[in-house]
DNA sequence: AACATATATATGGTTGACCGTATATGGGTA
DNA sequence: TACCCATATACGGTCAACCATATATATGTT
């Protein structure tokens, strides 16, 4: 029962971190997916999104933004705040000046390609969101 | 039996051609395995190189190397040149300006990694490298 | 023709990543 | 407490992509 408890502990702390085995490729992989790649463009170009606006922007479920955003936190390519009842997500400063610069080049690239362009204008007609409290 | 001739022929005339659906997020996909990734900043570096090159530099296997290859062709990623024995692949100068600038920022943002640099210096010191006739 | 080198493809099998649906968690408010 | 909204995760299933090994094709040389 008490070892019961430390392995729960063990799973809890030290597993979240020991996830995070970035490869060279896995910005790469991270991209691949549509879905992701989608939001990552989208938090490029604003800066920092909350699930319910990425759900909003992508027309996309809540539990699938939910699960991508979560693989690309375990890789260390967002980081996630929360406030209030929203978690806002944003690209890590800490990713390697290339690989932030390959986000970049593709948020740009893609700009006015389908679905990129129609998530933006989603987004911007979107009512209701939330309002950020002091970081842009 | 003149019908399997004419499939035949739809097989291999038309096939090759309608492979071709990129889509925006291919570039990605393509970089998103190792070995691909270490062909194309090889490419991007060196500007074209034949199949034994690639394996030399790399140390993979000649059928690993090819599939690799003929993935990117079919995507519209590389494209290959026969010449005498030899078939030498380069990044295609169709591609998108944004996906070439991709993947020379990884090649740029690369260079120094594992590996990488390793599949440089292996090149460098490669012997009996195949001449080119004329384009570099 | 016979052989050597370079490249491409076929086969069979394994694994990892994705999906939708259902449900759990957690903060805010009444 | 109970309830609402936003978010996260669990479950079970499907499919695409990868691998190594074996073999086919194509060019050049003797």
């Amino acid at each position: 029962m008490v070892d019961r408890i430390w392995v729960l502990m063990y799973i809890q702390i030290l597993l979240p971190y020991s996830v995070i085995t970035m490869t060279h490729n896995d910005i790469f992989k991270a991209l691949a997916d549509e879905t992701r790649l989608r939001c990552l463009t989208l938090l490029a170009r604003e800066g920092n999104l909350c699930v319910c606006e990425l759900c909003h922007a992508t027309d996309l479920s809540q539990p699938k933004i939910s699960r991508h955003l979560a693989s690309l936190r375990n890789q260390g390519i967002v980081v996630d705040r929360r406030q209030g009842q929203w978690v806002f997500y944003e690209i890590d400063a800490d990713l390697p000046r290339w690989a932030q610069d390959i986000v970049q080049t593709a948020s740009e690239g893609l700009r006015d390609c389908i679905p990129f362009a129609t998530d933006i204008a989603r987004l911007k007609k979107m009512k209701g969101r939330p309002q950020r409290c002091c970081a842009a």
